[in-house]
DNA sequence: TTCTTTTTTCGACCATTGGTCGATTTGTGT
DNA sequence: ACACAAATCGACCAATGGTCGAAAAAAGAA
């Protein structure tokens, strides 16, 4: 307790010019100077610059993931909501600091260069939520509303498709093209379980929040 | 005509170092000296060491993508069938020069390293092949053989799991984790598209092969 | 051939970076 | 007050991506 301080602010100055320039084009002393501490002391707490940026990013998912987790476990909620939710909080975690610039306007170059955060991110999102929604699922299909044999297969296709539309840079469309693919997703999801067609039209709901 | 020739030396050079080390500790000049030129003519011919990157990613891709495009366009073999033709040329592209080491042993920051190349292939595969794979698709509808009324989103939503799938270090998972989502990608098609199950099984068959 | 002009090649050079290190300060227990 | 560990710092280092002007090759022009 005594020296998490400064380790924070260190997250909190890599994040600030995080929202203005890439992580090639911050220097370590930056860094350092943002966080109004030495550029030696960067390196008493972090071994490496590549180790603060995966830190920040461990921090800034633990938070959404967390809740998201604890929202799936509501069982009294029936689980097409928990899962309508869960995607909800998929959603907000990957604005939450990748598309902190409108991306209109970056060059395609420096979309690349953020691929390490956006590789993290799919990584993170699948694996942690997966075990969650699998659960969701098996729920679903104990209760008979949902008729799949492959809950984690299934869960993890999903997630897979979400996370990678979610998260526009790795294959950048049109917001029309996105939208069509979840509808696909949807409508797949919905013959694949076994639900009548527009049933689960309301997971499309978190889609097309405000902005 | 006249200079290509250092151009694609240059690239050889990048591919042939790519096979023990990664992008980010291969220096310009490494590059230049197995090369065999001057440090000064790889920038006549790159304005930075990214761009030398991505043209060789371009070139890797061009061969098996086009086979895969050609091959899809033969509509006398039957949709599944062709399907099942584009996954392998999938795979076998992603495995061209991805996975040159056996990625046991090599730790997970280095693979993290390669994560611009990861994003180029699963960007490139799904975007090439999107349109290829919805025609497959249509012709499939046409004939009586889908169900499905959105083939583009769902010839989407195919090679967003199988790229992500194939390149095993986005999200990587055991064998038998990858057999089991592929399984459940086949189980869902099958319900999906209208067909009873086990039918598609065939698609399966791609995966196993030697090795 | 010889002269001129353009294309290509090169490595010394530059600014900047990630990371190290010993010195110095701050904190803590006795 | 003392000793000892924890924490802080910025000068310093080796190495990098990229620049530049000079010089060699190539290509015309005569």
């Amino acid at each position: 307790m005594p020296n998490t301080m400064k380790y924070e602010k260190i997250l909190d100055a890599l994040e600030e010019l995080l929202k203005s320039r890439t992580i090639q084009t911050i220097s370590v002393s930056d860094i350092a100077r943002t966080a109004g501490i030495g550029k030696g002391s960067i390196y008493y707490y972090f071994p490496s610059k590549e180790s603060i940026l995966e830190a920040l990013i461990e921090r800034n998912y633990e938070k959404p993931l967390d809740t998201a987790k604890t929202l799936a476990r509501q069982t009294s909620i029936p689980p097409f909501t928990r899962m309508a939710m869960l995607f909800q909080a998929c959603r907000n975690s990957s604005s939450e600091f990748m598309n902190q610039e409108n991306s209109e306007g970056i060059p395609v170059s420096t979309h690349q260069e953020r691929s390490i955060i956006h590789q993290k991110y799919l990584n993170h999102l699948v694996t942690e939520l997966k075990p969650e929604l699998t659960e969701i699922i098996r729920q679903g299909i104990e209760s008979g509303e949902i008729h799949f044999d492959q809950p984690a297969a299934l869960a993890e296709i999903v997630l897979i498709v979400l996370a990678v539309k979610f998260d526009n840079t790795l294959i950048p469309t049109t917001q029309e093209e996105t939208q069509a693919t979840i509808r696909g997703l949807i409508s797949l999801l919905e013959k694949g379980t076994g639900n009548p067609p527009g049933s689960l039209n309301f997971l499309m709901s978190f889609h097309d929040d405000t902005k």
